[in-house]
DNA sequence: ATTATCTATAGATCTATAGATAATGC
DNA sequence: ATTATCTATAGATCTATAGATAATGC
């Protein structure tokens, strides 16, 4: 099957196949596949569009490369829900930890943002095969613990996409979100109380009566 | 100020507009601003390149005025939130109207998120103009609301960022939702319980001792 | 007469390649 | 020797215009 002796990549390699992964990322997070073009990412990169070209196979490939290497980092947080846990604490650090994320990094959700509006058309397998199972495992978790009464009840499903559309909100309609909020340090203190009491709310388990 | 004699258009003129804007939409958003075609637009509107450019004044033209056409039936729902209404209700109204426009009318939804993600280079102006008055009047409705403890206490900035993020996030992200839900039906179901539910606690007034 | 539409194409932009040159690692 | 980089440019794509022709409304 490896047609190619497969070679070890050089250090030359290695630093520049990053600095164009992270320059395309601030592109094409920016302006979306099509918006981007490869003379922007190289001026970001600080190097040639041919050398983009040497390091990558074409554009798409670009793409491609920097959506599956940013993809495990960005589920991590979910990925990293402990059935050991307290369920309530376990969701709300996801909770935080989400928030976190679209504070620190609002390229990768943008990047992300952009590609599955768009319809996921260089993303689809990967999502199939990435994020689809993580994705069941721990609605399956979420289940058992709304089962054990350990959590409200709630479709661990849905509980997911909200969790998923509130926090990313904040990183992908930034614009939106600066338009309407004056102080954008209290914007972030209130979102992040606001966002705690909604799960909290939704969440706590109903007290039972036997 | 009026340069032109300001003539009024003619039938033809009318239904050709509406058709451009028609299939401007459905281009725009699906492959965004960047990613869309002329030629796409024209094969969608059923007439030459060149007669796109007859009736509006270019690409760039013809997207603003698909998204400032759309604008005001887009923010109806949260124009209609009544401040003589029952509160909870106006509220879980509003979110209704809003799952059932992600439903509807997912084409609106993907085109304003593409525009709002790419940090709305044409529509900011738009946003101060139309969005936020509306949002600042409804923001001091719902605020007065929790000030008579109609409500339970919410930042109501924070709330109405939580509606649009979750409601627009099925049509926005349905390519993911589609990958991760087997049952299409089922799965729209379960949302509009799970969201009915999330509010519902969250914004349900808590029990005063006085 | 005015409005609407079409074909042909100019001119800009963009991806990708060709082919030469420079830098690096044995 | 191999790897990395550059300049120049081919070839595709895309927006917009020029200019001719057809349709419409007085």
């Amino acid at each position: 099957m490896t047609g190619e002796p497969a070679k070890k990549p050089s250090r030359i390699q290695i630093r520049n196949r990053r600095r164009i992964l992270d320059a395309a990322l601030e592109v094409f997070s920016q302006h979306g596949y099509r918006g981007a073009t490869l003379d922007q990412i190289a001026e970001a990169a600080g190097m040639s569009k041919p050398n983009l070209i040497y390091y990558f196979d074409g554009k798409a490939a670009m793409h491609v490369a920097v959506l599956n290497t940013l993809m495990e980092e960005w589920l991590s947080p979910l990925a990293a829900i402990d059935e050991a846990g307290e369920p309530l604490e376990e969701i709300l650090t996801y909770v935080r930890r989400k928030m976190e994320m679209s504070r620190k990094f609002p390229r990768e959700s943008r990047l992300f943002a952009n590609e599955i509006i768009q319809g996921a058309p260089r993303m689809g397998p990967n999502l199939e095969s990435g994020l689809k199972p993580l994705f069941d495992e721990k609605c399956v978790l979420i289940q058992s613990w709304v089962d054990d009464a350990r959590l409200a009840k709630v479709d661990p499903q849905q509980l997911i996409f909200s969790i998923w559309a509130i926090t990313q909100h904040y990183a992908d309609f930034e614009a939106q979100v600066r338009v309407l909020i004056e102080d954008e340090t209290a914007g972030w203190k209130a979102a992040d109380a606001h966002v705690e009491t909604l799960f909290r709310k939704l969440l706590v388990p109903e007290i039972t009566s036997d």
